[in-house]
DNA sequence: TGTTTCGTACGAAACTTTTTCTACCTTTGA
DNA sequence: TCAAAGGTAGAAAAAGTTTCGTACGAAACA
C-alpha cells in the first residue's frame, strides 16, 4: 500500500500542541490565562500566544466566544479523540503500530516510576476480570 | 520549577524521523538505500534525501563512513536511547507523565487490536511472575 | 577514450511555523 | 475627560525545515 496522497488530517505543531494542552487542562480560557500558563514553562510573548490562539481558531482547532471583549477561546474538537489520533500516530510511527511494543518500554523504562508500574498491573488486573 | 533554559536536546524533525526509522530498520545504508524505502511512502528526491542526511550528520545524529564512495551512514545514537527519550518526551506532554494514563488510552482505543490487547496482557502477567 | 550513470556538495529557493511590530479600540480609574 | 492599561487584528520579519538546481568528480562500460 502506497501512502502518498494521505495525511488529510493536518496535526497541531509543537506549540499548538503546548497551547491545546494549557486548554486542557484549565477549560476555556482567555489569551491572557494561557499565555499565563505558558510563562511558567517558557518565555513567550502575549502577542505571539494570541497570534497563534488565533492561527489555531482559523484551522478550527479551537473556537472562540467573542460576545465578549476578552474572548474565550476552547477546545474544537474532543480532548480524547485528539489524544487517540496523536497516540495511534505515534505508535505507527515509533512501534510499527504495535501497542505492545511501547508498553515493553515503557515498562523496561529507567524513568516510569515503581507507583505508575503498579497503577498500570492492576489496570490489567482489573481488565482480567 | 521553571524549564525557560532547558531543552539541550534537540529532536529529530519529522523527515529526520521518517530516516532515523528506515536506519533503524535495515540498519547502516547509503543514501540511496534510504531513499528507494522512502519512495515507498512518498514522493521525494534523491538530493532531497542526501541533503537531510548530511544534514543530520553534521548535527551528529548520523554518523557516517566516507571510506568508500558510497558513504555509509549509521544512526549515532543508540536505538532504545532515542526512542526512550521520545516516548518520555510525547507521556510528559500528553499524558503529564503518567504512563498508566497511556496505557489506559491504549487499552479503550478502538484501534488497538485483540492481539495487541493481549500481548500486552502477557506482558503484563510475566512481569507479574 | 568518451559518454553515460551514479555519487557527493553546496547554495538557494520554497514552504512552514513562530515571533514581533504597530495600529487601533475598549475599559478603567484618577 | 483623558491618560493608562489591556484587549484584538493584521502585516511582516525571523527562524526553522524541506526541497530543488546545479556543479563536479568517480565509476562503468561501449
Amino acid at each position: 500500500m502506497n501512502m502518498k496522497d494521505q495525511n488529510k488530517q493536518l496535526d497541531p505543531t509543537k506549540s499548538e500542541l503546548e497551547i491545546l494542552q494549557v486548554l486542557w487542562e484549565n477549560g476555556p480560557s482567555t489569551v491572557r490565562d494561557v499565555n499565563n500558563e505558558l510563562l511558567k514553562q517558557k518565555d513567550v510573548n502575549y502577542t505571539t500566544t494570541l497570534k497563534l490562539m488565533q492561527i489555531m481558531a482559523d484551522k478550527g482547532i479551537l473556537a472562540r466566544d467573542e460576545s465578549q471583549m476578552k474572548h474565550i477561546y476552547s477546545v474544537a474538537e474532543d480532548e480524547q479523540k485528539t489524544k487517540e489520533h496523536l497516540l495511534d500516530k505515534f505508535v505507527d510511527s515509533m512501534y510499527k503500530g504495535s501497542a505492545s511494543k511501547l508498553v515493553m518500554q515503557l515498562l523496561g523504562n529507567k524513568k516510569t516510576s515503581q507507583q505508575e508500574l503498579q497503577e498500570i498491573k492492576d489496570l490489567l488486573k482489573k481488565l482480567e476480570e
